[in-house]
DNA sequence: TATTGGATCGCC
DNA sequence: GCGATCCAATAG
């Protein structure tokens, strides 16, 4: 693990009160932290109330969306895969934010390790991917961003670094830019 | 209770 | 392009 410095401050769940997409953006140069393992966050999507979103309707996996805002929400998809956001909005509004991919910084081996993947770039490059690598299940549904799993603060991304894009994996109408990722950044689970 | 389809990934 | 694999949501 690396030495915390005075920069890495610990982000506190009055940072997720806002709305998705600025927290989505926010997010970009982050790290997250957990099991001894940290990479910084390079791309993310937000969802909301929309048709595409868990909480389009409000059901008992989706209710933590509407009622919570910097909470972990894990769940499981595809029968093998868990996907990991962080809920924002306030506990007026459902929102969220998926992490799709991440930067390895810290416990590289033991990511590789939990991957079986051995490749830098195909260690985090993907919702899937990244949980499986750092161990993320849904033990740590509901918990607060301020428990065992941690966000960090670590670089600053100027606006001119984010790329704008609709979401991955979603079928819709007209597709909404929600998809914020770093530009030039090899990291990514797609350009 | 039964059915269907998914915020994915890796191999064919 | 497609199968793996199972849970969550909906319909009945």
């Amino acid at each position: 693990m690396p030495k915390k410095n005075s920069l890495m401050r610990q982000l506190n769940q009055q940072f997720f009160q806002k709305d998705a997409i600025e927290v989505a953006k926010a997010l970009l140069g982050k790290i997250i932290s957990y099991n001894s393992c940290s990479g910084m966050i390079v791309e993310a999507e937000a969802y909301k109330a929309d048709p595409a979103s868990h909480a389009y309707r409000i059901t008992p996996r989706s209710e933590i969306m509407l009622k919570t805002f910097g909470h972990w929400y894990v769940y499981f998809v595809y029968g093998m895969y868990y996907c990991v956001n962080i809920t924002t909005n306030g506990t007026k509004e459902p929102g969220a934010v998926l992490i799709r991919a991440l930067e390895p910084l810290t416990g590289i081996e033991a990511m590789k390790e939990r991957r079986k993947a051995y490749d830098l770039k195909n260690l985090c490059s993907g919702p899937g991917k990244l949980c499986a690598a750092l161990g993320i299940d849904k033990s740590l549904n509901g918990t607060k961003v301020d428990g065992s799993m941690k966000v960090l603060d670590y670089k600053s991304i100027s606006q001119g670094q984010i790329k704008v894009s609709h979401r991955i994996g979603i079928k819709e109408e007209k597709p909404l830019p929600w998809r914020f990722y770093i530009r030039d950044n090899i990291f990514v689970s797609r350009l």
